[in-house]
DNA sequence: ATCTCCCGCCATATG
DNA sequence: CATATGGCGGGAGAT
């Protein structure tokens, strides 16, 4: 009705004035075929009055006929014939088609290079691009938020957002896809896939209990944004903590496609993935509706971008509208570290992201030996919000603070990339808490490879040195505390972890479990093997039912998978603790059983002080490269007040209760179950060893956290600690961490068979499980227990089983109804 | 009728 | 407070 009455009383004048961009569309007379020779021509003459009113116009009508002259023909066809009927032009003038967000997000994207060089950066200006593609800004919001979740474009501030480009689209796919595997949306599918199925012959039916429940609460997966290193997000205000719905929706829908094997999905499917996340599987109708409108809207986007395209599936039930993935392929996840992608929590009961092990531990065990850490914004940020932080403590010291902050690194390549990382502190009850995270999933399986646990419970750990046994536990030599040394064969530094005499003992007495995550986890290889039947079925059956005609190949593909999943479920574990506020402390020491899975993400333990004197060798070249841009930091950062602002009586830390300790590749934890009462390194420990200006003990962490982030030179930090020199385990340590650094290639292998010890599901026993996995062979027991395991191409038998280890009503092995589904493409 | 999805109201976030 | 963002769903073209 209204378009219409636009157009109705329109005057060539006005005409000419208001649609310079439809022109094309509008003009009747053969826009290509005629020269534009004719000045008779009605359009000529509009041509040459645009042209004479003003040059930008101009630009803007040739910019577009060149952008549209390569796919609207059918449009201009049809305004053609419009045009014939004579002057009853007006109806059609902006058909609904011709206003669609897909053929805007041409538009859109017409105007930028797929590949801007880095040299010079564009900026889009929201404001600009309103005006010039005469859109509502409500639509242009639509495409850059998809393309924002490509990281496309970035926002910079209001109504500026950069251009990246497709520089980023393969890391971004890669970290996408990642992510996707880590949510289990095979199984999701699948699981999807079932229940239409059982309800096609219970209509009525009601839940079929086991399968669905069980992932409603499993499925976690937040409304969480994936982060790429590279992609700056402006200023935390600016993206701050807002529902990036659609971004995530968007993100979340590729996921499903570089997930899924035929690389189609479904609307249907699509949409009630992404709401059954959000838990509630209530078929609510309207949530459904809405959710496939959004989804059309994204599918538009990246529809126009190339990266899917629409298609129909035919099954029993009819058509149905789905898209196909013809975007690039994404390798299969390798191994390296500087594609890691980033999820920061968005959901708003969490008023703060928090960083994901493996960023913290990426940020605190750069892998890669070379790496030039450059003063970035972000690291001043860091240290402001920590002044800031420490204002905040002394003013109120016994309340819980949180300090958190923002690292920014390079990262490994010169690749404009950064993590947001944020290692939170927390002061509770006089206790100095550090959370951070340890090493990435790699490290810490190839730790734990090299760790064999008999090499560990072993009195001399010199008679293995051939084995290059990182992990030394270092006699008690000092009254009060004994260090453990961790060498960090990558880094090529060690560090020592002073524990309690009763830590320290606790650790060389489960030492099996420096192999285990308390949380079960399977193993992959042993999984593999022992289900490779079902998954052969099944990935089989797939093809015959859901496969295009094209890629009859995918199941080798798929069954490799297994394999690059180190640290899925790692990072599902962190995810899990993220998706929990655990923002307190103190909660997480009460609650217990639900809380379990939570604390053993990040657990207070002793200190870790790196052992710089243990890597001679690369000692040097390592400061010398750390030692780029980052000394004014270090300065401030080490002079900082906070590290002394922390006395810790030795009686006050006898309260707290630190239940026994464990040692996990993963992370250093103290197990809530047991309630050992052990203090963590008391002040006074370290003070008394320590005579001299040594730093106090938090001095000593806060230089580890920032040295390992790269804030601090290597070696630049703590002054002579005299309790660090007085470890005798000089000698062996430099064994041990030489050998390690060069059995990069024996890591390797035997990290393959730990792969998959992660934090699993959440077993309310985290206590030490005594039987090292190195049998790649047991995946009864570890299977059994967890639920969903990484990588397992959707079936495992052990889908049923219940997280908590309830071993609910096992189902049995999924069934996946068999159909024939054909893909037509429309 | 079903598939698509534009349009723009209006709650929120930002500055 | 004004403006920028963006969730959301009615309802109307397209098929």
């Amino acid at each position: 009705l209204k378009t219409p009455l636009k157009q109705a009383a329109t005057s060539q004048l006005v005409l000419t004035e208001r649609q310079p961009d439809c022109q094309p569309l509008t003009t009747p007379p053969k826009p290509k075929e005629t020269p534009p020779a004719d000045p008779w021509t009605p359009t000529s003459n509009l041509k040459m009055l645009i042209s004479a009113a003003s040059p930008e116009i101009r630009n803007r009508e040739q910019r577009r006929q060149l952008s549209d002259s390569s796919s609207e023909v059918l449009q201009t066809k049809h305004c053609l014939q419009e045009h014939l009927l004579g002057d009853e032009y007006e109806k059609s003038q902006p058909s609904r088609k011709e206003k669609s967000l897909g053929l805007l997000c041409h538009k859109f994207l017409a105007r930028y290079p797929d590949y801007p060089s880095p040299s010079q950066k564009s900026y889009i200006c929201l404001d600009e691009v309103t005006e010039e593609l005469h859109v509502e800004r409500r639509r242009i919001y639509d495409i850059v938020n998809v393309l924002e979740s490509l990281h496309m474009v970035s926002r910079l501030a209001r109504n500026r957002y950069v251009w990246h480009g497709r520089h980023n689209l393969p890391q971004t796919l890669q970290a996408l896809k990642k992510v996707g595997e880590e949510n289990k949306y095979i199984q999701q599918i699948q699981m999807i896939k079932k229940r239409e199925y059982e309800h096609e012959f219970d209509p009525d039916g009601e839940r079929n209990e086991g399968t669905a429940s069980s992932f409603g609460s499993s499925e976690q997966s937040d409304m969480s944004f994936v982060e790429l290193p590279g992609v700056e997000f402006r200023a935390a205000s600016v993206n701050g903590r807002k529902y990036k719905s659609l971004r995530v929706m968007s993100q979340k829908f590729v996921m499903l496609f570089l997930v899924s094997t035929p690389q189609i999905v479904s609307l249907e499917v699509a949409a009630k993935i992404l709401i059954g996340e959000d838990q509630l599987e209530d078929l609510d109708k309207s949530k459904f509706k809405t959710k496939i409108r959004r989804l059309y809207d994204i599918a538009n986007v990246l529809s126009s971008l190339k990266l899917i395209k629409k298609v129909h599936v035919t099954e029993e039930r009819g058509r149905k509208p789905a898209f196909k993935w013809t975007g690039p392929e994404v390798l299969p996840n390798t191994q390296d570290t500087k594609l890691e992608a980033t999820s920061t929590t968005c959901s708003p009961p969490i008023s703060e992201s928090i960083p994901s092990k493996e960023q913290c531990s990426k940020a605190l065990f750069p892998s890669k030996g070379k790496q030039n850490f450059t003063r970035h914004s972000s690291l001043i940020k860091l240290v402001k919000t920590i002044e800031n932080d420490r204002r905040k403590i002394q003013s109120a010291p016994t309340s819980p603070v949180k300090i958190s902050a923002i690292f920014a690194l390079q990262n490994n390549l010169s690749r404009h990339s950064f993590l947001h990382q944020a290692i939170k502190i927390h002061l509770w009850g006089g206790v100095f808490l550090f959370v951070f995270c340890l090493r990435t999933a790699e490290e810490m399986q190839m730790k734990c490879a090299l760790s064999s646990p008999e090499a560990v419970s072993r009195p001399e750990p010199s008679q293995q040195p051939a084995l290059s046994q990182p992990l030394g536990v270092c006699p008690a030599s000092h009254s009060s505390v004994s260090p453990v040394i961790l060498p960090h064969p990558q880094s090529g530094l060690s560090y020592a972890i002073y524990l309690h005499p009763s830590q320290a003992h606790t650790v060389t007495t489960y030492s099996p479990g420096f192999m285990l995550q308390p949380l079960p986890c399977a193993n992959v290889t042993g999984i593999k093997s022992s289900n490779s039947k079902v998954f052969n079925k099944i990935t089989t059956e797939e093809g015959d039912t859901q496969r295009g005609p094209d890629e009859p190949a995918k199941s080798l593909a798929a069954e490799e998978r297994p394999n690059t999943k180190s640290e899925t479920s790692s990072q599902r574990c962190l995810k899990r603790s993220q998706a929990l506020p655990e923002n307190n402390l103190i909660k997480r020491r009460k609650s217990d059983e639900e809380s379990l899975d939570t604390s053993l993400t990040f657990f207070p333990s002793g200190y870790l002080i790196p052992l710089t004197h243990c890597t001679h060798g690369n000692k040097a070249e390592c400061s010398n490269k750390e030692k780029a841009g980052v000394c004014s930091v270090q300065h401030t950062a080490y002079s900082s007040p906070i590290t002394g602002v922390i006395p810790m009586p030795a009686s006050e830390l006898k309260t707290v209760n630190i239940p026994a300790f464990h040692i996990t590749p993963l992370n250093i934890m103290l197990s809530p179950n047991s309630i050992a009462a052990a203090p963590v390194l008391s002040n006074s420990c370290l003070t008394s060893s320590s005579t001299s200006s040594a730093p106090n003990p938090s001095s000593s962490a806060l230089n580890f956290m920032l040295q390992h982030i790269g804030l601090i030179p290597a070696g630049v930090q703590v002054p002579a600690n005299p309790v660090l020199q007085q470890v005798p385990a000089s000698s062996q340590s430099e064994n041990i961490s030489h050998s390690s650094g060069s059995t990069n290639v024996q890591e390797g292998k035997v990290s393959k068979n730990i792969l998959q010890l992660h934090h699993g599901g959440l077993s309310g026993k985290y206590s030490a499980v005594p039987s090292a996995p190195k049998e790649p062979q047991e995946p009864q027991a570890v299977t059994e227990n967890f639920f969903r395991t990484p990588g397992g191409p959707n079936t495992e038998p052990s889908l049923s089983a219940n997280s908590d280890g309830t071993q609910r009503s096992s189902q049995g092995t999924l069934y996946i109804p068999q159909r024939k589904l054909e893909v037509s493409e429309d």
